[in-house]
DNA sequence: GATGAATGAGTATTCATTCAT
DNA sequence: GATGAATGAATACTCATTCAT
């Protein structure tokens, strides 16, 4: 699905790539002496990063272009050469990090071999690791501040984000049922619950200044206390059961 | 088992007085031509109650005064013989509604008596009935979204909203421990948890457009998951025990 | 017609009316004392002088909201509480000097008792030295200038000043030709064409630094050598006739 | 009597070059794989026409070099490579056009020879013919709009254009009096307000949207108008003489 | 107490101009 | 010569805040 605008070039595919290295090398076949060519290219990741940040830090209303500017360490205008304006580079942000997102997801999803426990063990953690990322932190806080300003983001990321990691830990929960390992709960609940339980607990490790709630513990005990509570869940047996 | 049963419908208007039926007469029924005037006294709550329609709907930094205004059927400068500003105007509508809050959580509480299966299930239908409110909805929406640009009222919320409500419920899983209803779980750990559970799912029902996850069930079909879940966890035998 | 936006209020029948003056009694009949208060209602008078001098001067786009304010005497945003922005400013400033012309033309066609000379001469007269006029002088160079960018203006003016000025002139023309007092030519076509003499002569003799082949000629000796030539055209006998 | 007759028609081609067929052959008709190849020459052509479409359609303030650049099928930096800016670009292309319209002037004042209605009836057709081509309509807006900005460009224009189409004209009409084919009207008087007349009807005619004084007849009916007109004046004898 | 006209600081956006390649 | 990415000065427009009435 692209959310996204007309200004967008192929940028897409260096996301993960440092920024400080992007170079291309230009393909003359014949030529004997491959040469190394700066590519203005990287200009947008230095922008986008740089409104990630500013976004994040005073909401998109309150983001001046002049700060995104200065971080990225480029000049107002040249923001403009890139993006089409304040509110088209929220959503390439947006869009971008999501996009990001969704890569880890297809990761984790790669331990879905073994046992059910074993893989949604390993999906928790994967997932609570980049919950506790910066650039989640941000995200988030974006997302749940922000994007009910901008509907077709928030489809973007319903979608993209909520449906397909609870779609990945319901496929898992429904194997566990099956083999043995979880009580017979329903998978999509369970799935959407345990969702919601991380996502919460996501955003109150990255906000700990406003969490007294998790004093004493670190982002590390507070997962595995989530894990515990969800193992207790899945394997419940009801007392009249 | 429904003990908060009774109460719970007037939370609305008790927080959000229609500003359009503060009148009172000036004269007398018998009079030949009553004159209604509006109650100057109201006036701040006007303001309140408009500046939370609008600061929700907009964000703090997108809302105009002169929204709130309108809205509230004064004009702008009245506004200034209130509130110091509109930060300060932000920062009474979050302390006025939160306070507000907490009075119910008082309430709630009381249904501290008969068995914790009961208790619980009292606090946690009531507290859910709030959290689908619109007055909370726009709260949990600015809570979200602003509050880290204030830590004092960060704190206050986390404090006052947060930690208290955790307390109730950890109170009741202790004592359902303690009465054998629930298994040996960490009480405050599961309060954090369950805490967060009802949240994020009241801030999804707030916002259904963007939760396709909910698509097919009601509102009170997701609390009575959400229940079933909770009970589950807490009443867990765990297999290898 | 009405081709102004939403925001004109009634200051169009103060149009003539010295701004400095403007001011009204507040009609309480009861009232002893009549008072009088400073009627707001001049600030767009201000506005839209000082806008008709800027935009001539320099052009709308080159034209500074800043400058009009400061000409105006008030700040920049007050502009914006009486007209929507740069573009409805132009147009008001156009609609109404266009409506003040007009009330010139009327005054003119009053004169139509008497010979068709005589009327002819006093018509081209009065309107000769409206053209004459430094607001004339300013209109006309916009109307040339930029009025083609205002489709809705142009006709505006079209309709409402070259078309009714015509049909003035035609008709004094039809009537000498009736009572022999001119040749046969045929009226409407006469009268596009002097209307065409007087514009650009007016022009000419607004801008005197740019028109050499005035020098030496005082306005008002290019206006009697204009109707000698259109008296001579109306008179004509052809040769060969 | 229509002496200029063959070669109006080329004024256009001759001023505004096509840019998309400004080619040269780079090989020989023989080769196997003839190659075209801008010519550089051109650049300064293509770039003057460029921008007099442009700053016709938009005016000098808004018109953009960006626009320029790209229709002129270059990039924005070279038109530094031969103009100092966008203003100077301005100054060359009225230069340049106006010394084009004088080529024109000149050859149309080969006609002196013969009578001097004939001469003047060629002068008359030549010019209204260029007044209505495109080119002209953009230059006498741009003279109308923006030159009062440029005095030392109106001055030149005033000099060479109307000055000398004055010249021109009176100079025919002092023979026709001296021939007794027109009355003893003063020859500079008459051709000033001649010269008007067709300044005028040609603008009209070059923009007929906003020109309802116009409908109904063809541009070549105009002229004959005018012309009848400017002959009825011309050789009228007035009533009392 | 209320009003709403007036203010002016703050910012997104545009675009002529420069300059490294 | 050409390019077009980068710049930053310039400016329309917004809106919180003030204050005379």
């Amino acid at each position: 699905m692209d959310v996204g605008g007309g200004l967008q070039r192929d940028w897409d595919t260096a996301i993960i790539t440092d920024p400080s290295v992007i170079y291309i090398m230009t393909s003359l076949p014949d030529s004997l002496e491959p040469r190394w060519r700066r590519l203005p290219e990287e200009r947008p990741r230095q922008i986008l990063d740089a409104a990630l940040e500013v976004f994040s830090e005073r909401g998109v209303a309150d983001a001046r272009l002049d700060d995104i500017a200065r971080r990225a360490g480029v000049s107002k205008g040249t923001i403009y050469l890139y993006f089409a304006g304040k509110e088209e580079l929220f959503r390439e942000v947006v869009r971008k990090t999501i996009v990001a997102r969704i890569e880890i997801a297809e990761l984790a999803s790669h331990s879905e071999s073994g046992s059910a426990v074993d893989a949604l063990s390993a999906v928790m953690r994967s997932w609570f690791e980049f919950l506790r990322t910066p650039t989640y932190a941000s995200v988030h806080r974006l997302v749940n501040a922000e994007l009910y300003k901008f509907p077709d983001l928030a489809a973007f990321y319903a979608d993209n984000v909520v449906m397909r990691g609870q779609r990945l830990i319901a496929g898992i929960i429904a194997r566990g049922i099956e083999s043995g390992e979880f009580a017979p709960v329903d998978p999509v609940i369970s799935a959407r619950i345990l969702t919601g339980i991380f996502l919460v607990h996501g955003l109150w490790c990255n906000q700990r200044q406003f969490s007294p709630h998790l004093a004493g513990r670190t982002d590390d005990q507070v997962r595995d206390e989530l894990m515990t509570f969800a193992f207790n869940a899945l394997r419940a047996r009801a007392r009249d059961a």
